[in-house]
DNA sequence: CCCTGATGTGCAATCGATTGCAATAGCTAT
DNA sequence: ATAGCTATTGCAATCGATTGCACATCAGGG
């Protein structure tokens, strides 16, 4: 049985029959050695061409010690079987896409458990890819320095840290929390909520930044506007309905994506508190949602094109046997409705 | 130069050495094999896993003549350069990366020129995917034929045609045309702009439910109001521009995704029309920015996930030398502000 | 003491390509 | 006519694994 999809696949001997020459001949033909006669190597290439003959590049891969396969991987938690939805990572996963595919290489797209993100090197371990772009860092800064002390050719979206092994591409996101802050605050906003899971080192970040914008203004951080909400959206939600409900003093709110700044919207409606009217929203990412949202999101863009292109080239840096250094690369705030220009 | 990320990858027969047995014994014991003496095994199991070994598996490919990669490929516009930015096209992406990962494939994600469909062929023809999953359609029935006729293992993302030889998962066009428009006819519509780009085949079959919910009204499609949309943003926005401008009549909009739905809101506020007010707009997909948008959208739901297991699904069973008929999975209107219940 | 049957291991062929080296044929130079 | 070249092509080893079959060792039976 199934004899249907199980068609042979052709392979160079088969060429190498049909052609009356022998597989090396073949061999070399394909690949345009001029040790060939000319035109043999035209009619085996024709030949070739006619039967939808194609390489075997698994074969021709361990012969030449060659594999021009990238793994991407998406960590998934777990716990909460969070498959990623959220747009930001999607649209990474896009921007890298486009860059490996200019490049010529191919893309392994893997989820692994981010409890686990040293499983990753097993892509890397059993040849299957020869470096991996894994996104975010999540809570696994030393799993991602044991797979770089390892030699694992490995480039992470996520922020730069102290004692940091790996090459890490990210946005600013001290200066992400920084301009998203300081925009609060110069609306008039003094009590702002921080909307995010500090746990993850690129949140840590932007909390820093937000922080700092805080102290520039003689004001300090109040505890119970802090909102752990993680990037599950419907855990984050009841997070923000516990603080709005909490009738805790707030007008400000800058969350850590896009999508928390929404559902941070929604919440404060739902207890009558209007956008922006009572209450000012930043988001982070500037995901095309944040640009038809209601209010459209006044946000923190990050350049996501840029991102996949810094990614892989700084893998290939590493391929090559260059050091390479963490990047970090410029954001900017974008303003909108939801947290609108100071007059 | 370059030895840092060269480090020589650990083989079967570095095991071997240091376990001071054969490359067969080894492979046996990795494999579990009761020929080998159980602790004989058991110590060269502690070894690999102290090293961090782990098998080639380009060679145990070959050799097993197996192979656990499923091609996932997704066509761009090379005209429009359009690299897929739509988020239906992302989160299916991702359905599909959920299920593979769930049978335990791994997934090569591709992007191939849509011109060019059958290139993607060489995917499975270099034995780099033992099977593809295209997503969408595009204007290449032709091509998408030519593949299956030549028993290439393909399923396809998209709609059901008149003489189709490949298998298509997609969701049921028609009836999500149909929904959408006897909506808007419902809720007193008359002059129902269609936005898609009919060239493609999944919007001509939404178009078919369109102009049969119109029949069914006793009323006849006017050429002024079909606006040939594309997926790509800017282009779609401008044929809206376009048609808002002209001052044609109407009264509703059925656009074919999410996206071009809200960009005829936008289009139609720039010509102070209001939505739902003086014009109701649903739109199609039901991606997670309709919930949030201004207004929310009324869209027909696609199930995204469903849709990511039907075609890992259907594609297995032709792997597996069954034969795999189209499918149709079930639409559902969903709701919401921009095109309300009528009263 | 030899034979038989287990039990463990290793040799060598194989998967589908690439490539150094040898071999053949056709020609020229001596 | 024969050595010396050049232009083509084939043989066989190799990449890193798997596996049929042969081989070695040891115990017990005759």
């Amino acid at each position: 049985m199934s004899s249907n999809s199980e068609a042979k696949r052709l392979q160079m001997a088969d060429i190498a029959r049909l052609a009356g020459v022998s597989v090396s001949t073949v061999s070399r033909a394909l690949n345009g050695s001029t040790l060939i006669n000319a035109e043999t190597r035209e009619r085996i290439g024709q030949l070739a061409r006619s039967l939808n003959y194609s390489i075997n590049l698994g074969a021709q891969n361990l012969r030449l010690q060659k594999n021009q396969t990238i793994a991407v991987v998406v960590p998934y938690d777990a716990q909460a079987r969070q498959h990623i939805s959220d747009p930001f990572f999607l649209s990474i996963v896009g921007a890298i896409a486009d860059a490996l595919t200019d490049l010529g290489y191919d893309m392994l797209l893997s989820r692994v458990n981010a409890e686990h993100l040293d499983s990753a090197a097993a892509l890397y371990d059993s040849g299957k890819a020869i470096g991996l772009v894994i996104i975010g860092q999540w809570r696994h800064h030393d799993q991602l320095n044991d797979l770089a002390a390892r030699k694992v050719p490995v480039v992470v979206w996520g922020g730069q840290l102290p004692q940091q092994l790996y090459c890490s591409v990210g946005g600013d996101n001290v200066d992400g929390g920084l301009q998203a802050t300081r925009h609060l605050l110069r609306s008039g906003c003094r009590r702002i909520a921080f909307v995010g899971d500090v746990r993850l080192p690129e949140v840590t970040l932007r909390h820093q930044g937000y922080l700092r914008a805080l102290n520039e203004a003689g004001l300090t951080a109040d505890p119970l506007l802090e909102v752990p909400a993680p990037f599950e959206i419907m855990a984050a939600r009841s997070a923000l309905d516990r603080l709005c409900v909490s009738g805790a003093a707030l007008d400000g709110v800058f969350a850590c994506s896009d999508l928390l700044a929404l559902q941070a919207v929604q919440a404060l409606r739902a207890v009558s508190r209007q956008v922006p009217g009572d209450v000012a929203v930043v988001g982070y990412d500037d995901m095309p949602v944040a640009t038809y949202s209601d209010p459209p999101l006044t946000t923190v863009h990050q350049p996501v094109a840029l991102a996949g292109a810094e990614l892989v080239d700084a893998l290939l840096a590493l391929l090559r046997g260059e050091r390479a250094a963490p990047r970090v690369l410029p954001v900017h705030l974008v303003v909108r409705g939801s947290a609108p220009q100071p007059a």
